[in-house]
Formats: structure tokens, C-alpha cells, sequence
RNA sequence: GCCCCCGUAGCUCAAUAGGACAGAGCGUCGGCCUUCUAAGCCGAAUGUUGCAGGUUCGAGCCCUGCCGGGGGCGCCA
């Protein structure tokens, strides 16, 4: 696919000190950020290489063969400039030439968009285009574009509905640190999902029917009894846990004994109640707020679990055993088939969680991100086989697995129990770290990889702490926006500024960085790998903490243009972290 | 026994559909606050990408087989 894109005349091999300074954009209507708001210029390049490739074949210069998608991509070393590709490497074989020479003749054919400044052809046969200073000097007016539109990108989609699960804990306890993951891996998601235009439903998915919450019943009725002197047993299965003698003491302090006689099912919905309260409430201290709780008590109550047993034995997938229904997913490629009802008429976890997923489906989402723990690796494929098994395409879930969470305090790994004291809960996390800290670690991290949360460096304020580096340089702007105020100065004196004056290698830098949100985040909503987030993050503080060193800006050295151009730069940064910050759900302060 | 994840610098981890010399942080060593901004900056050292084959112009990445670590394999969720 060539997209058309608003090109300039070709400007080959343009040095950077040859073009024209860039005309300003300031206004929201300019044409320039309308640019910036279309596409990505790394989606803009691959179309313009692929037009180069086709009219050389049209000039003869180069042979005919179908030409690939080409991929233009951020190289890891800047020196190699802003962009690369490798196609000329790709087109060896068809075109039967050498790499290099297809590289030149197909720079030769490039017609560029006006912010490219260079392109070089080297070695192997890359072709590297570097941004034209200038324009990258105009990349404080994007950044603080009314519209907002700086760290939002368009995939060219169109309006689309996705939906992000996680955390999806019983409501029997405290939300543990592995759900904590799988919860900041789904928000971040969200996040990054509705700047690349989704509208985006975060679920939590609520276990609230079955035996856990007779277990759950039972266990409150069990200390309930027990409070009053009342002789009851708490079997093995039950719920150990201080939280539900508290709960059960809450019912003590109410109603004294008068719920003696009441049925498991009033404790059951008690606790059911006030746990997940507690889990909605500890979630929000770290930013988490869902759209929608969807009960799998509704599953029954609508008669969606009937629908679905049944819709999958219409469709041949359900067969009687040993008095049991199985689902017949070896159809699908499993080792064995699996129950879906047991012998006692119960239904297995597994028949409401395809129930759940045949739901999501008929919801219309365009796009469903699973977020699941280690414990669910095995079964979450097999929830994709019932909605197979229900006629539904299901490559529109994406089931995301993550690893565990370890605990480190004094370079030792904390031993992860139950027992009290030791900080197994989200609750007992954030009273020690704080949010912030839980956000950053828990994103730090692909999800392939475990993660060793270390207690002592969550906390430290200094550079070794990722979190307090980068927000330090929202605070070093903040700072500058203050002593510019104590000074007397106006707030807007910068809204001309002349950026050209932005030439300090540092400075562009910086900028170049500040560009790339919008692939980081590109990337992030195709692949679903948060972490990529923080590792940007922490990039580009490394840089604005570099460009923050030698461009002052307060000092009297300063002459007045310049000063007032770097005071839109910092004003820039400044929005710049603030976005990504609020991107991973964390704070931007303005002091430490 | 089967399935999933991992194995990369002393440690913890990155590496964007297979692309450039494998990069960061921590730690180590050495510099920078009488001049505005040190919760910061600058510099140095560090690799047989677990092992052995294979595919490819090109492999940390793909395939096969081993070795090692973690997790999961219920008519529990």
C-alpha cells in the first residue's frame, strides 16, 4: 500500500546547513502540525522509499520484482541519524544486484518530505535519513499544540473498540502483588491504547460465584461464631487470612448475634461486598480505576452459561462422560479434552470463562488484550478454543502473559508468606513505596521477565531510582517556571520565542527524543509491551538531564533571545514528561 | 512425562516483522558544586548472547537436539 503524503518537492541529499530555516508553526491550523497530526514519519518514509523503488524499476533502473512492505525503523545508534532501512538488503535476491548500488539508485529516486534534512547510503546498503535541524527545532510548537495531540498517534484504523482484562481477582482477599502486575501492565495498556485512538474499556473480571464464595461464606461465618465463643471449625480449604476475622468482627460489632442463624450466603455476600470494595479502593491508590466489573454471577442469572454449554454441543464440541459434560478440545490441538460440567451438575471454571469470552465478542470489540499471570498460562488457550468452538474468529483476543513479582529488601529476596508482617499485599506495598514506584517497577520489565521489586531502591531519592530521575526532570522545569515568576518575568514571555536559536547539539537531542513518543507508542499498541514505555522514559531523562547541564537558561549569560527560546524548550520538556508520566500513571511534581 | 517463560557484561535487564560495531542501569575505577540548576553531569573498563548443529547474503532473535533456572499441568479458580 503507497499512501499519498503531502511531499514536497525532492530535496536529495540535502545538507543541513544548506536548507532555508524552517518557517514557524505556531498556529493550530498550520499545515505543518496538521502533518505531524496525519502520520508517523516513519510511515511516510517507508511510502516514499517504496515510490522511489517503483520509479526507478519505471526508469529502468532497477528491475521489475513486487515490491515489499518496506520498513523504516528507529536505528539504535543516532549516529546513523533519525531513521533507517535495510530494503536495499531485502531487494538483493529479486533484483539481483548488489546491495549498496540498489541503495544509491534508490536514493536517487527519493522524493522527501521537507523535514528531511540528509540521506546517506552505507555500508551493507542502508539508507539513513536524518531530520533537518530546523524542523526539529519546531518540535516545542508540537509538543505544546493546544489540541493536545502530542503523544497521540493514528494507526490508520479508524474508530475501534478494544478492551483490556486484568487483575480479575477473586473477591476473597487482597489484591496481591502478581495481580498488581498484571493490573499496571492492563492500565498502561489502556492508556497507551486510547492515545492510539481506541475507545477502551478496562474490565475486571469478578469471580463472585461458585465454591469460593461458599468457602469464602463459611470462613466468615466460621470467625463469626468463633467471636461470640460459639465452637466452629475452619477447615483447611477455608480463608486463613486476619481480613476475615475482621470482617467477621465487623458483623460482631453490628448485629452481635443475631446473624447465628443466617444461611452461609448472607456471610458469603457480606464479605463478598466489603472485599471488593477494598480491592477497588487499594487498585485506585495506584491509579487504577475500571470501567466495568463484570460479575460471572450474571453469567448465570442471564442464562448465558446455559447458552453457551449449549452452543457448543449444537456445534459438536460437548460429549457425556462419567457422568460429566467434557468440551472436546483436543479438537483444537490440546493433549485432552477438558469438563466443562462436573458429575455434580456444577459447572468448571472453564464453561463461564468461555461464556465471559463469547460475551466479549459479541460486544464488538475490535480488539481484546487478556491479561493473565503465571497461573493461567496453561488454561487461557483453552478459552480461546471455546470461542473458536462458538463460531467466533478469536484471533481478535490477545492473551498477555507475565511473569511473577519477587520481593527484594537488603539485596535478599523477601520470603513471600501469608504470615504477618511481611509485605505480600498491594495495600502494604503502596504504604512503603508509594504509588509512583509501583507504577515505573511494574511496567520496568517485559512481561516475559520476572521482576525482583527491590524494596530499598524503590524509595531512594537519588539517580540510582529510575522514578525519581525522570520525575526529577519535570521538577527541574517546574523549577525553572518558578524562579522565572520570583523574577518577575511574564508567564507568556516565551510565546514568540525565535527557535531557530535551538541549535545546541543537546537541545536536538532531546527534541529528536521528544519526536519519538508517538512510535514508541505506536509500537506499544501493536506489540502490547508496555515496558517500552519506561525504557523511553528513562531515555529521554538521560537527555533532558544532559541538555538541562549545559542550556541554562536563568543565567546572566544568557542573552535575552536565546533565553527566551530555551525557556520555550523547558516549557516543552516540561509538557513533554508530564504526558508520559500521566502515560504510565504516574505523578508529574513539580518539587521532590 | 507434557506445556509455557527464561538463559545476553560481575549483578538486574534492553535489543522495535532476521539487519549496522549486541546496548542501558547498578556495581567498579577516575573526574565535575567559591559562578545561578548535584535527587545532576563527564570519562574509563567489561561479552565465545548456556552448548552443539541447521536455515539465510545476514541469527541474541527462526528450526532441531541437549544443559541449566522458574512456573504450570484437577470434575480447584
Amino acid at each position: 500500500m503507497i499512501r499519498k503524503g503531502p511531499f514536497q518537492t525532492g530535496r536529495r541529499f540535502r545538507s543541513p546547513t544548506e536548507g532555508e530555516s524552517a518557517p514557524r508553526a505556531s498556529s493550530t491550523g498550520d499545515p505543518k502540525l496538521l502533518k505531524w497530526r496525519v502520520m508517523l514519519q516513519h510511515h511516510e518514509l517507508s511510502a516514499a522509499v517504496g515510490a522511489a523503488i517503483a520509479s526507478a524499476q519505471e526508469a529502468g533502473a532497477l528491475p521489475l520484482f513486487d515490491i515489499p512492505n518496506v520498513l523504516v525503523e528507529r536505528p539504535r545508534e543516532t549516529t546513523f541519524g533519525d531513521y533507517a532501512t535495510a530494503v536495499a538488503l531485502q531487494l538483493a535476491r529479486p533484483a539481483r544486484m548488489a546491495p549498496p548500488a540498489i541503495a544509491e539508485i534508490i536514493a536517487a529516486h527519493l522524493r522527501l518530505p521537507d523535514y528531511v534534512g540528509e540521506v546517506n547510503v552505507v555500508k551493507p546498503g542502508f539508507i539513513n535519513f536524518r531530520l533537518a535541524p530546523e524542523w526539529v527545532q519546531t518540535v516545542p510548537d508540537y509538543i505544546l499544540d493546544p489540541a493536545g495531540d502530542y503523544g497521540r498517534v493514528d494507526l490508520g484504523l479508524g474508530p475501534r473498540k478494544a478492551q483490556v482484562e486484568c487483575v480479575s481477582a477473586n473477591p476473597t482477599g487482597p489484591i496481591t502483588l502478581g495481580r498488581t502486575r498484571g493490573g499496571v501492565i492492563g492500565d498502561t495498556l489502556h492508556r497507551v491504547l486510547e492515545a492510539a485512538g481506541y475507545d477502551v474499556t478496562l474490565e475486571y473480571y469478578y469471580n463472585d460465584a461458585g465454591r469460593q464464595m461458599t468457602m469464602l461464606g463459611e470462613s466468615v461465618k466460621a470467625r463469626y461464631l468463633q467471636a461470640l465463643g460459639i465452637p466452629a471449625e475452619l477447615k483447611e480449604d477455608h480463608y486463613q487470612g486476619d481480613y476475615i476475622t475482621d470482617l467477621a468482627l465487623e458483623l460482631v460489632d453490628e448485629h452481635g448475634d443475631a446473624l447465628v442463624e443466617m444461611p452461609i450466603d448472607t456471610f458469603a455476600e457480606f464479605a463478598r461486598g466489603r472485599i471488593s470494595q477494598q480491592q477497588k479502593e487499594t487498585l485506585a491508590r495506584i491509579g487504577i480505576v475500571f470501567d466495568v466489573y463484570f460479575r460471572e454471577q450474571s453469567l448465570y442469572e442471564t442464562g448465558a452459561l446455559e447458552r453457551t454449554l449449549e452452543g457448543l454441543r449444537e456445534n459438536g464440541y460437548i460429549y457425556e462422560q462419567d457422568g460429566a459434560q467434557w468440551f472436546r478440545t483436543t479438537e483444537f490441538g490440546d493433549d485432552k479434552d477438558r469438563v466443562v460440567v462436573k458429575a455434580d451438575g456444577e459447572p468448571t471454571y472453564r464453561l463461564p470463562d468461555i461464556a465471559y469470552h463469547w460475551n466479549k465478542a459479541q460486544r464488538g470489540f475490535d480488539l481484546v488484550v487478556d491479561i493473565f499471570g503465571p497461573d493461567h498460562h496453561a488454561t487461557a488457550p483453552q478459552v480461546l478454543m471455546g470461542v473458536r468452538a462458538l463460531g467466533y474468529d478469536s484471533r481478535f483476543v490477545h492473551t498477555l502473559l507475565h511473569q511473577i513479582v519477587n520481593l527484594v529488601r537488603g539485596g535478599q529476596p523477601v520470603k513471600m508468606s501469608t504470615r504477618r508482617g511481611l509485605f505480600v499485599t498491594l495495600d502494604e506495598l503502596v504504604d512503603e513505596v508509594g504509588a509512583d514506584p509501583i507504577r515505573y517497577f511494574m511496567i520496568s520489565r517485559s512481561a516475559n521477565s520476572p521482576i525482583d521489586f527491590d524494596l530499598d531502591l524503590a524509595v531512594e531519592h537519588s539517580d540510582k531510582n529510575p522514578v525519581y530521575y525522570i520525575q526529577n526532570a519535570h521538577v527541574r522545569c517546574a523549577g525553572i517556571f518558578r524562579k522565572w515568576a520570583e523574577a518577575g518575568r511574564a508567564e507568556d514571555a516565551d510565546a514568540d520565542a525565535d527557535l531557530s536559536l535551538l541549535v545546541h547539539e543537546r537541545e536536538q537531542a532531546f527534541l529528536r527524543k521528544a519526536l519519538e513518543l508517538g512510535d514508541v507508542l505506536e509500537m506499544i499498541a501493536t506489540t502490547y509491551e508496555p515496558h517500552r514505555l519506561a525504557f523511553y522514559a528513562y531515555d529521554l531523562a538521560a537527555l533532558f538531564h544532559q541538555a538541562y547541564e549545559e542550556c541554562r537558561v536563568l543565567h546572566s549569560d544568557v542573552p535575552e533571545p536565546l533565553r527566551l527560546a530555551r525557556l520555550r524548550f523547558y516549557r516543552a520538556a516540561k509538557a513533554a514528561f508530564a504526558r508520559v508520566l500521566d502515560l504510565m500513571g504516574m505523578s508529574a511534581p513539580d518539587i521532590m
